[in-house]
Order: C-alpha cells, then structure tokens, then sequence
DNA sequence: CATGAATGAGACTTCATTCAT
DNA sequence: GATGAATGAAGTCTCATTCAT
C-alpha cells in the first residue's frame, strides 16, 4: 500500500492535472464563451504553462468536447433516475426540483456553457453536442413518460409539454439566480417552483376528472 | 422627382444597406455565434463588399450592438403594452403567451443569440447588453406588477416568480420548436401553455382565497 | 484594347503577385530547405505582408507543391522533345546535354529543390513529389528507349544504365557548379560532357559491331 | 575484474548508447530529413528516453553534426586510398566502382542525408557541412590527380571533369536503386558502369595518342 | 545517470480593419 | 460611395530543451 504511493502519485498527479484544466476550462468557457476562452488563460488559471495543457487534451476543440462528455457522463444518471422511481406525482416534482437545482447550483458553469449553446444550429462540435442533446431530449421523454404514468389520461403531447415547462421554470430560474448573483441559495426556490407546478397540475387533473366522467 | 431621386435614393438606398447587412448580421450571428460569423459572410449574404459594411458600422462589435439595440428597441414597447393593458390575469396570460410566441416565431434569430447570451458573465458587450438585461429585468417587473394587480393577496416576490416561470416555459418551448425544427407554427402552442398556467394560478388564487378568509 | 487595361491590369497584376511569391519561394526553398523556409522571408522577399500569401496560396504546404507542379508542367514537355526527335545518338547526346545544361542554369533553384527531395522516402508531399516521380521515370524511360532506337543490339536494361548515367554526369557537374559558385556558365560544361559520354558509346558500340559480327 | 566490470561496462554502455541514438538519428534524418525527425522519435528508437539524448549530444544540430563528421572520419579513409594505390586506371576504375557502391549499399542512409544536404547554400551547419565539403573537394581532387597519372596528356581540368562524372553516374545508380528499391544489390551494378566508364576513357585515350602523335 | 513532465519561444494561419483605386 | 487586396495583431499548436525526481 505504501510502496505504491508512487507510482499510483504518478497517476494521481496526472489525473490531478487533468481536472485542474478542466476545471479552469469549465470556468472560462462558462463565464467568457469558446472563443473569448484563450488556452493561455486556461493555463494560467489551472497553474501550468499553454503548452502542458496540450498534453493533456490534443487541442482547444478536444478540451471542450472532453468537457461536455464527461460532465454529461457524470451527471445524467442522477437526472434520469429521479424520473425513474418515482412513486407520486407529488413526489416526482419535488424530487425533481430539488435535484435539478442542486445540480444546478454546484455545476453552473456546466450549465451556462449549455445553455448558451443550446439554440446553435451549429458548426463543429456536432459530434459532442448531437450526443448531449439525445441525452436530453431522452430525459425530457423519461419526464414526459413518468407523468403520463400519473395522468393516464393526458396525451402524451401534453405530458411532453409538461416536461418542457417544468424544465422551463426551472431554467429561467437559474439564470435568474445567476444573472442577479443572487446570494440566496438556489435550492431556496425549490418550494415555491414546485408549488406552482403541483398547482397547474391539480387543475389539469380536475378537469380530466370531468372530462373522464363525462364520457360514460 | 427625378433630379431628387437620386438623394432620396440616396438615403433610401443607404437605409436599405443598413437593414440588409443587419438581416445578415442577425441570422449568421444567430446560426453561427458571434466569432464563427466572418465579416467576409455577413457582406456576402447582405450582397455588399466587405468594405462596405464599415461604411455604415464603424466595427463588428458595433454591428453586434446596433443589432441588440435595434431590435430591443423595436420590440420591447409591444413586450410592456400588453402587460400594462391587461384588464383580468386570463386576458393578461393568454395576451402574452400570444405576442410572446408570434415576436419569437417572426424573431427566431434574435431569440437565439438573446438567448445564448443571457447566461454569460463577461466581457466587452457590457454596454449594450447591460442596457438590454435592465430592459428585460423591467419587463419582467412589469409583468410581476401585472400579477401582483390581480392576485393582490400574493406577496411580490412570488409575483416576480410567476413572472419567470412564464417566461421560462415560453422560452423552452421556443427552443423546443427551434431545436426540433417543428413544422407546426410555434403559436400552435399557446393553447396549452395559457391554460397550463391558468390551471396554476387557479390553484394559487384557491389558497389564497382560503388563506384570505381565515385572515379575519 | 483600352478598355479592358483596367481588367486586365487587375488579373495581370494578380498574376504578377503569385508568380512573385513564387520566385521567393523558389529561390528560398531552394536556399534554405523547407523547414527553414519562414513565410515571413518569403513575404517580405516577395515585398509583401505575410498575411497576402494566404490570398494567393492556402498554405506553405500548398505554395511548395504549387511549385512543384507549376514548374514540372513548364520544363517537362521540352525534356521529353528531344528524345523524341533524335535522329543520330550524336545529336540526341548533344542536344540532351545542352538542353539540360541550359534549364539547369537557368532553373538552379529548382534543380536544388529536386535534387534535395530525391532521395526521400517521405511524408506529405507525396501527392505531388509522386507526380513528378512519374515524370522522371518517363522522362528516364523515354531517353533510354531513344538509346534502344540507336543502338539496337543492346539489352534494355542496358539502355536504361545509360540514360541514368548521362543523367548523373549532369546532375554532378550541376551541382559542382553550384556549391563552387562557378562563374563560368554551366553549358560550357556541355562539350567535355557530351564528348566524354559519347566516346563511351563508341566503345560500346565496337565491341557490340564485334559481338554482332559474330552471330551469324 | 569484476569490480572494474562496472566502470568498463560503464564505458561500453555509455557507448553502447552513444551509438544506439546515432544509428537512430541517421535512419531517421535520412527518411525523413532533419526538420521532420523529432527528438522524441529518436528516443523511442534509440531505446532511451527524450532527456537521455542530451547526455550524450547537447542539442540535435549537434547530433546531427556529430553524425556528419564520425561517419566521415570512419569513411573518407577508405575512399581516399582506392585513388592512392592503384596500379592501371582499369584497376582505379573497377575498385573505386566497387568501393563506393559498397559503402553507399552499407550506408544508404548517410548517403541520403549527404545527397540531399549537397546542394543547399544554408544555414547553420556550415561548421560540419564545410569540413564534409572540404573532404569531399580532397577526394574529387584524388581522383583527378589518379586519372591524370594514368592518362598524362589530359588537361587537369578534363580530369576533373571525368572525376565528377564517375561519381555522378554512381549517384544516380544509387538514387535510382533507393527509389525503386530494387531488390538486386546495388554492386550487382558495378559492372555496367565499370565498363561504361571504361569504354570512355578508351575513347579519350585513343584520340589523345592521335594528337600526341600529331605532336612533334 | 535516467526519466518524462513541463516549459516557452517561435511558426503557421486567420480575419477584422484599412485604404488606394 | 464602393471595392477587395493588403495588412498585421493575435491565437493555436509544436517541439527542442530543461530539471525535479
């Protein structure tokens, strides 16, 4: 165990390294874009000359890309379990809420970078990008499906809208929150956000309810 | 009127230019972002030399700024007119959502780089975007305010809430419908999130009905 | 004729530009080598910025192969004519000889270039390097079947050790030329070259006369 | 013995490893030349690391120059006597044939790098490239000062000339033996230009005994 | 001695901006 | 005014060389 704190220091500082650059990155890209991000203020922010970083990641292009999957890969779990084993409606949003506002609180930078990409019909990046956005778009259809399985009644249409308009709230709340530098943590919106969404639901269901019982 | 034909043709011509390079300017910057749009495009899709574009702005940042400004100043007025008008919440929401979706669906472009800006913290469009972000913050107050006039049991900061919230459901459905280039016109929507939302405040006036009585 | 000056003096005074970078490309490759070739010297060579090559040429890699084409299509046609219009080996030798010796003083800087790449197994320049291998060959081919067509009774191959030869002799007294900077001009060389190359025939051909005389 | 086995094996693998990087640097300089060849390719093939390299050269020109002048100090010797003992011109001739085509069979990859270095008016070798061209002048001189023994009528001018086209033929001999990497070795082909070579100088001898009878 | 991670000077290339025509 | 060729500052990336381990 000991003798070995060499070599695996080794990998560790390595790995280290890594995360010191793309931390920094996330930090740049998220605050100043792609192109405003120079390697050289990477470099200085994760404390190492312009040329280490690029023995780290090949080239400007691949840190970003590097960037997306791993973070993409670290995080979706999270988000689509929540979907998944809900047992209530109820129960679903707040989860919901909750979790996605941590994650958004500890990731922002994360979060601007996709935000602001979000509407590009863009350019090179496809091929990160085109993977995250089927990330995406599948845990929006896990958040529809998990309502249609509380509102059986509803259209899958609608369901999907519902999943869009959670989500919706949920970012303009985030910019929000970051655009006002809003000492507040974030989480703090939790209960209203759900609150209001739990509210539109209870009028939806009133009227199926109607409805249903009106077709015999 | 031939003699003056050539000045009012003149200045009719130079507005002309003007409104051409800045229709380029918007859908490139919106397609492609801010760096990946080359002076060389903008004057090619406008049918200008490249020269030419300095002739009516003095750099590309300022191109980018006209842009903003322009466009936050022939939009914002129909933006607040609809909030200020409003005669019940359900005129109020149902009035919004529609202006809202045919200005996004008539300025899709604008939409996108609105929306890839708004998260970022930085840098050198400080001055026209600061402008632009006080405008969107006083729209959204103003909307907040609209609420607080019809539900006036709700404290202001929930009204600001609702206020968000709307907004956040419009935008990702806006991006839903650009993302997914959905064929259906992007007002198609409206129904649906007018009513999701009306289903919401519904619930809120409810309890504030019950909490207002208990309140003797 | 008038007219089109202006035209014309647009396209001509862009021809003159690419054929000036050419010529410091030329002669700087040919000084220095590629890799030690700057394209800051061949601009400022070429009495240009260093920016204006890119409007003429896509790269350095682009510049050196446009060379290397530009210049094969120029000289290769008139190599190849005088093998084939031979019509005693006298002729052939001498006309070759002085030919050569004529492009080679004329053209130093590109036999330098050439006979540098030769021998290189190489890398990225394939593309072209190959075309002009091709060439080469030919043109080895073509002056070694000229000697077939003099000099019936000799083996093929020996033809070809010939043509190779000649070729050699040339090539040496080239670049003896060049290294020890001879004021003299190199076709003063020819006679002593052809004569040298043509005793040798001579004797090849006696002792073929002999071989011949005895097959009945 | 055994204790100074450490210090002499010490030696020996210090040369051991002197030798490994040069043999590496000289494949490598001669497939790829000087610029395309990396420190670190040499390593990897010399079975050192990068940094090993720079306790045995102090930069890679000097590599490159320590290479240029051992290989020379190991080869001119021989090169040089050929010319000295020689006997007949027969007896040069076919001996220097078969010499050269066996030391540049043994050593095509120095011979690449020569070939190539050979006409380039440069740089920053000159220190190494001087002292080779100084040697190669010496021996291009012993070689005419041989021819002229042997044929004493000769101007020394033309003896010179018939120097450097002997080596010129056995160049291009070589070149085209890399080029198409024929599989015959490359002294199989010391016959041809022996005897090419011979027959020329017949023909030089015959005429000179013409004029020298001529000559009262 | 040996290693290989880190450095940083320097090269290529792009593109916003200028200016002679 | 309009053009587009030219400029050159600035950015990305490479790789010879160094140095702590």
């Amino acid at each position: 165990m000991a003798d070995n704190s060499s070599v695996s220091a080794g990998g560790d500082l390595r790995e280290e390294r890594r995360k010191s650059i793309m931390e920094a990155a996330i930090r740049l890209f998220a605050e100043r874009g792609y192109h405003e991000t120079k390697m050289d203020d990477v470099a200085e922010l994760a404390g190492l000359s312009k040329g280490a970083i690029y023995l780290y990641y090949k080239s400007k292009e691949d840190l970003f890309c590097a960037l997306l999957e791993e973070k993409a890969r670290q995080l979706l779990p999270t988000l689509q379990s929540v979907a998944e084993r809900a047992t209530s409606v109820e129960g679903l949003v707040s989860d919901l809420v909750y979790t996605q506002l941590t994650l958004r609180q500890d990731n922002m930078d994360l979060f601007r970078i996709f935000h602001a990409q979000q509407p590009r019909a863009d350019l090179r990046w496809q091929r990160s990008f085109e993977q995250i956005r089927l990330h995406l778009e599948q845990f929006v259809a896990s958040l529809a499906e998990a309502f249609a399985r509380f509102l059986p009644e509803l259209p899958a249409e609608e369901c999907r809208s519902l999943a869009l308009e959670l989500l919706g709230m949920l970012n303009m709340h985030t910019v929000d929150w970051l655009v006002r530098k809003d000492v507040r943590p974030l989480v703090a919106r939790a209960e209203v956000i759900t609150r209001h969404f739990l509210y539109g639901l209870e009028g939806i269901r009133r009227t199926q309810a109607v409805h249903g019982a009106c077709r015999p």
